[in-house]
Parts: C-alpha cells; structure tokens; sequence
DNA sequence: TATGAATGAGCATTCATTCAT
DNA sequence: TATGAATGAATGCTCATTCAT
C-alpha cells in the first residue's frame, strides 16, 4: 500500500499526473493492477491518500512547532519564524512532488477535504487568538492574517523564489510582521 | 473565438474541467469542432487562452489601482486595501469559474508562464519598493511581503471564507499592516 | 491546373501521399481549396491525374522508340535494349515521385486503369509479335516476357539498383535475352 | 493475435485497406479494441504484420525448391520452372490479399524492410550465380535478371494474366529463357 | 470564377476498471 | 489474496468537402 503511494509519488514527480496511470503506478510499485484495485477503489482514490498523507505530515509539522504556545509556554511571536522555516524546510524536502501536489492534484480536494482542513486551521486560528491580547474580534483576524501570510509565503519561498529578493530579508520582515501583529 | 473561451468557461464553471470536452465546448459554442480547431490547437490551447484572459485581466485591475502610486501621486499605504477590495470583487464576479482556474487549470501553466507572471510580478514590486523609505533591500521584502499577501488574502476571502472571522476586522488588521510596511 | 499536379507531385515527393492533404496541395498550388475543387472533383482525383500523366509520358517514351519497330523499319531486339535505357531514364528524372507512385498510389489504379494500362500493352506486344518469326502463339509469349522483363527490370534498376551487380553486365544480359528472344 | 491478423486480411480482401480500421478489425477478430492494442502498437502495426507473414510464406516457398539447387543436387534450370510454378500457386491462393498486399499495403515498407528483403534475395542470387559457369560478373547478372523475372512473371500471371496470351507458352518460353540462361 | 471559413463524419488510441483463474 | 488479460466507453483530433460571399 505504501508502496503503492511512494510509486505514485514518484511517477507525479517525474513525469506529472497525467501519465501516472493505474497500470504505470502498479508496475512501478511491482504489484498487479489487480492488487493495486485491492487496496484503492480507484486511481483518484490513490491521490487523494497522498494527498492526505502530506496534509497529515504537514499537520504534525504545525503542530509540532505551535504545541508549546497552545500550552502558554511560548510566546505565538516567537513560535512563527521557526514554523516558517520548518514549512519551508518540508517543502524543501520534495520540492516537485510539493508543487505537483498543489497544482495537478488540487482538483482532487473535493468541498469535503477543503472543509476538514478550513475546520483544522480554524481551530489553531482560534487557539492562537485566545492567547493574544485585545478585542477577540481583532484578535482572531490578526491570527488568521498570520496563518495565511506563513503558509503562502514558506510555499512561494519554495516554488517560485524571488530571486530579486534576499531570502534573509524576507526572514526579518516575517518576524517583524508576526511580532507587530502578535504582540 | 471569444465564443469558444466563454462555453469553455462555462463548462468549467458548471462541470468542470474533465467534462469540458472538445466537443462540448463547440457544441456549447454553437460551432462544429471543425470550426474550434480552426481557432485552436489543441483542448489544452483553449485553456490556456482562457487562463491568460484572465490573467489580462487581473493585471489591468491591478495597474489601475497602482497606476497613480507608481507615478507618486498617491501612497502605496492607502492604495493597496483599495486593490484588495478589487481584486475581491474581480474573484466575485465568477467565483467558480475563479476557483477552477486555479485549481483544475493550474497544470497548464507551464514554467514560461510561471517565469513570466513572476517577472511582471518583479516590475511592480520592484517599482513599488523604489517608493519607500529605509535600506533598498528591506525595502524590497517588505514590498514582496505585501504583494504576497494581497493576492493571497483576495483569494482567501472569497474562495475560502473564514465564517469565524468578520471580514471588516479582516481588512482592518490587513490595513494596518500595509501601512506598518509602506510608511 | 498543373500548378495543382505540381504541387501534389512535390508532396509526394518531400512527404508522402499521406501529408498531401487537399489543403496542403492548394496551399502549395498558391490556389484556394475552392479553385481545387473547381478543377478536381476529389483528392482522389488529384492523384489518378497525376498517374495518368505519368502513364501518359511513359507511352509517350515506349512508343518513340518503338515506332521504327512497328513500322518495320527497325527490328525490336534492336530497339529494346534502347527502351530498357529510355525507361530508366525517365524514371530517374524525379526517383522518389516515380516511387511514391508505384507504392502510395498504386491503390488508386482501379480495374478500369489497370484494365486501359492492360490493353495498351497488349496492343503493342501484339504488334511486335507480328514482326517476329516462328508460330504465332510462341511470338506472343516472347513478346510478351520481354515487355514484362523490360518494365521490370528498368524500375528495379533506378529504385532497388542491386550493388553487388554490375549494371553493364546487366545491361549486356538484357541484350543477349531481347536478342535470343526476339531474333 | 492470429485471430486478429486474419481479420485484417478479410477486411483487406473484401473492402480494403481503407476501411479495415482498428475498430472494424477488432470487431471481426472477435476482441475488443482494447485487446488488439495489446498486441499491436498501432494499426500500422497490423497490417506490417501481416506483411512480414506473407515475405516469410514466400521465402519458405523459394528456399523449399532452391534448397537442392543450392546444395548442388539439382541444376537451377530445372528448379526454376518449378518455382514459377509454385509462386503462382501461392499467389493464387488469396488472390485479392495478394493483390491488396502489393497495392494498398506497400507504402508501408519502409527504407529498412526493402533493405532487408534485398538482401535476403542478394543472398539467393549469389549462391545461384556461384554454380554457375562463366565470369563471376556475368553469372551475377544472369542470376538477378532470373530472379527479377521469375518474381515478376509469377505475380502477373495471377493479378493481370493476359488473356491474349497462352500460359502455356509462356512457361514454354520462361524455360526456354532460364535454359539459356543458367546453363 | 475564386475564396476560405465552416462543417462533421469518422478514426486511432487510451486507460480505468473488472473478473476468471 | 494476487494476477493480468480483456474490456469498451470515451476522447481528441483530422481532413475532404461545401457553399455563401
């Protein structure tokens, strides 16, 4: 089953989605279609498991680095500038399966997958809010402002980095956007 | 020709991407798919066309807000909420067919369409930057940041709506921001 | 009109019956398909033309050097050797088209074509038959083998030329063959 | 696969190359398209298949009778109106896929399958020509020319036999031509 | 007479999926 | 449980031909 995954993977980073078809996917995994159509009902059925499997790791990632301001232990100030450069740092890991993932596979989140992961981030938003100062209102679109800013820009800063840009810069004026809305 | 682009869009809003099919698209036009090849190479060249319509467009709405802050005739700090109140109500207009744009049609934009977006992306930030105070280099991310920013929030707001934030708080916290990094 | 037969010639010749679309044939021609279809009543029609022209220039040849034989003022083992290096001169005048029209359009000689192409052979090898000695019924089959061995053999010459045998020894062979038939 | 290389013959015979498509031939074989491209490639394919089984059912034929000429227990003038003999027979066992074969199918032998069929027949006439008195040059020829006339004869006499012409006779007369040739 | 935009029947081919072994 | 040959609906696309101008 996993390697069933993996061999999609590599097929979408290869050569795209298109041509990683059931019989490609299955030959490349070293199994039957038939076997394949054991553990998937379908080749839509494959993606959207891939597709969840990066969710979930990037789940764990945000998680991973927000556990402790969740728990009032650190400051949501502090906490984003590493979670930045974590996300960036997945990103990073598989850079085109990462951009295939988000470009040929984005028609396969169905309204469903967009509500689960709206409901998930709604969540650490509302979180994140409850630990900032002033009005609740302001609060939570300070938070969610956050949350948009990071994930677009640890993507951009993967995909299409802005070569007229220094990196570092980029870092600092992060911070210091996370640190003027946070704070 | 436009005939052709506006049943591809329709279908694309209504059905789909994988239903808009050479043939329904000409039927929908009311042409033969003898007269749809004429125009087009290929199923994918109509898409592609209809992407870099769209693409026109957004880049005419953002330069007429931009417009009098490339000529220094107005702050950037008070134009771009204005160009996030835009580019919302450009997303509005179609939001489906928006939507699948960027998600079914998103595999069609080749790396020379990437290139060249992320150049006219260049020219703006970069005239822009030149507009503001403090050290080029900061200047420039801060530039970047707010462009990134915009045109994700715009997305965001109308595509994926946060029910638990108030849109005004939204463009407050967003206005605040803008001018934390423009003045 | 023969600016259309040029054309599909050229076609023919550069790419093959199969990419000589009308189209293709009147853009080359310099004409609309339109004025093709005013001279042409097909595409079909385009190339049965263009055989027969070929036909038409190949009895042109045969009956230039034969006409001294029919009317008696030459023997035929003479002039068939002349015929042999006639034929293989006009096929190796444009190779590739004579070729492309014994493989390409070698479907579209229907019974009738073969049937007129059929009667102008008999035609002629009667007439030679009568010029020769011995039972008539063997004249005819001497004749005739000889016609067959001289189409034959001058096609096989320009378009499958055997390297491994020499052409004048072929030549003189022929010679021999015509001279111990024909006497 | 042999199920569908007879249907391709059929259609061939009876209504030709051009509407033997895939479809159609699928249909008469008794499989599904999907099946026939499992065991071709292309509709090409097909049809250069069948090609290639009816060049291997006539070398069977000329290697069967050459064997022993080859094996210096026979002189090639004897074999040789027996091969006659024996190609019309081929040729009039599916006259109509004979003919199709060298009409409708010979634009699909390519620059490398006449290579390859030259040599095979290089290979015969220079195995002939060896046993063969005279100057190596000359027998050469001699035993081209044969080749060439054998082939040419045999293929006629089933697709355009000439009814002014007595069979006979012209057996008597390739006899006769082959006696004074190879001897 | 010339034009060329429009037509649409028709074809080769793909590939997700099934099911008998 | 695994296999993989067989399936066939569905699709993109071509190109000979027409006809209004």
């Amino acid at each position: 089953m996993s390697a069933i995954l993996e061999a999609a993977a590599c097929l979408l980073e290869e050569t795209g989605f298109h041509s990683a078809t059931t019989n490609a996917i299955a030959r490349r995994a070293g199994v039957s279609i038939g076997s394949l159509y054991q553990y998937f009902t379908s080749r839509e059925d494959i993606f959207r498991a891939l597709l969840a499997e990066h969710q979930a790791a990037a789940h764990a990632c945000v998680h991973r680095v927000l556990e402790p301001v969740l728990a009032g232990k650190r400051g949501p100030a502090k906490a984003l500038p590493e979670l930045l450069q974590k996300l960036v740092e997945m990103h990073r890991e598989r850079p085109r399966l990462m951009r295939a993932m988000t470009t040929e596979l984005a028609h396969l989140i169905g309204d469903d997958g967009r509500k689960q992961e709206a409901q998930e981030m709604e969540e650490l938003v509302t979180q994140v809010a409850a630990r900032l100062p002033g009005p609740p209102g302001v609060a939570l679109a300070k938070s969610w402002m956050v949350a948009e800013l990071t994930s677009q820009v640890s993507r951009t800063l993967v995909h299409e980095p802005p070569e007229y840009v220094d990196p570092a810069e980029i870092q600092a004026v992060f911070t210091r956007l996370v640190n003027f809305l946070l704070k």
